[in-house]
DNA sequence: CGGGCATTTGAGCAAGATCAAAATGGGTGG
DNA sequence: CCACCCATTTTGATCTTGCTCAAATGCCCG
């Protein structure tokens, strides 16, 4: 629902709603790159480099509030400590990009489910979404088996054996986890 | 040779050799996140953050220049075009994060392999490495492996084949494109 | 009620892992 | 110059995880 462009220098806030970055392989499968939250930015690259390498598509209705590419190059010579912000938001992303790197690349599929179940669950917490029910999941199966680099009839049966085992509850839209600990020694591949 | 740690704001420019930053898994399992080539820089996030959430290593002797970290916080208020310089790096090396893990999560190994090499090889090229005679590839087995989120034997058998079909030669810590269109038929996972 | 999409489930398969052993192949000290 | 040592590469046999493909089920919404 937003962009899937290559070009531009538009620079967007989400207020409300969940997007995602990916990219496509040649043989049309996708890799999910990271998930943006309410509050986060779409397009940094784009207005520090005028070009996306990736796509963004939406997960939710999204409310978008768009931002002039160009202040960021002059933020740069006038605001150093938005700059600053700025190269701080780039550098989370990063190592948000390291950590999935390291569950896709070292870990089997119960792991990266728990992973990815605990950091969108504690991205969440941070922002103040978590309540006593949980918080929002509004991914498909096929989304999560992209993120992960698995796929969805696999990531269903994994999903299914967490539910089974008590760790935690996935249906439709929300999360619940009911089994911290559990969840949490399964997902300690990460740091 | 170089750090494993976590803290400090040390920040490093390689004037010689090569290096990578890796995390790893709890299983003890390595996940290498980006080969740091000569000239490039190391430590940036700690800069940034006051913390490291990988580890670097050394694949070849280095050369390094230090730099207080503290210039970096310095530069965005007085040096605008080096701070909005770093963010470029910071940039760059997030979009080759993205590259990679697309292929890890969607690439099978030969697909995965190829990529490396033509990304290493272009990396290379662009500083002028190269030579008629190849470039240098100082990995072992294991770094590729666990670069690419496979395991050594199996990197072996797929480094062979391509050799087997005169498409790379990698002897020693030399590589050589035998078959430029080839390889780049298989790499072409990438953008 | 019906169409379309997502989830669920099953059976069979295959890419890559695992484990261990054998073969290289430099580098080094004698 | 040679013999030895250690790390790396190479190879084989076997196994497992997760994939593939397809069918069945369920669900939402018009």
């Amino acid at each position: 629902v937003v962009s899937e462009g290559e070009v531009g220098i538009a620079l967007f806030r989400v207020g409300d709603g969940w997007a995602f970055r990916y990219r496509r392989c040649s043989d049309g499968s996708r890799q999910i790159l990271d998930f943006v939250l309410p509050g986060e930015l779409i397009g940094l690259q784009a207005a520090l480099f005028g070009t996306l390498d990736h796509s963004v598509a939406s997960l939710t209705p999204l409310q978008l509030t768009k931002i002039d590419g160009r202040l960021v190059g002059e933020a740069f010579r006038e605001f150093p400590s938005v700059a600053e912000r700025l190269t701080r938001h780039l550098a989370a992303e990063a190592r948000r990009a390291d950590r999935l790197m390291t569950v896709i690349g070292c870990c089997n599929a119960l792991q990266r489910l728990c992973f990815l179940i605990v950091t969108l669950y504690q991205r969440q917490r941070q922002r103040g979404l978590v309540d006593e029910a949980g918080c929002p999941f509004p991914l498909r199966r096929q989304h999560v088996a992209d993120a992960l680099g698995l796929t969805g009839a696999h990531v269903n049966r994994t999903i299914n054996r967490l539910h089974r085992e008590g760790v935690v509850a996935l249906d439709g839209n929300r999360l619940a986890i009911l089994d911290t600990a559990r969840l949490h020694e399964l997902a300690q591949a990460d740091a």
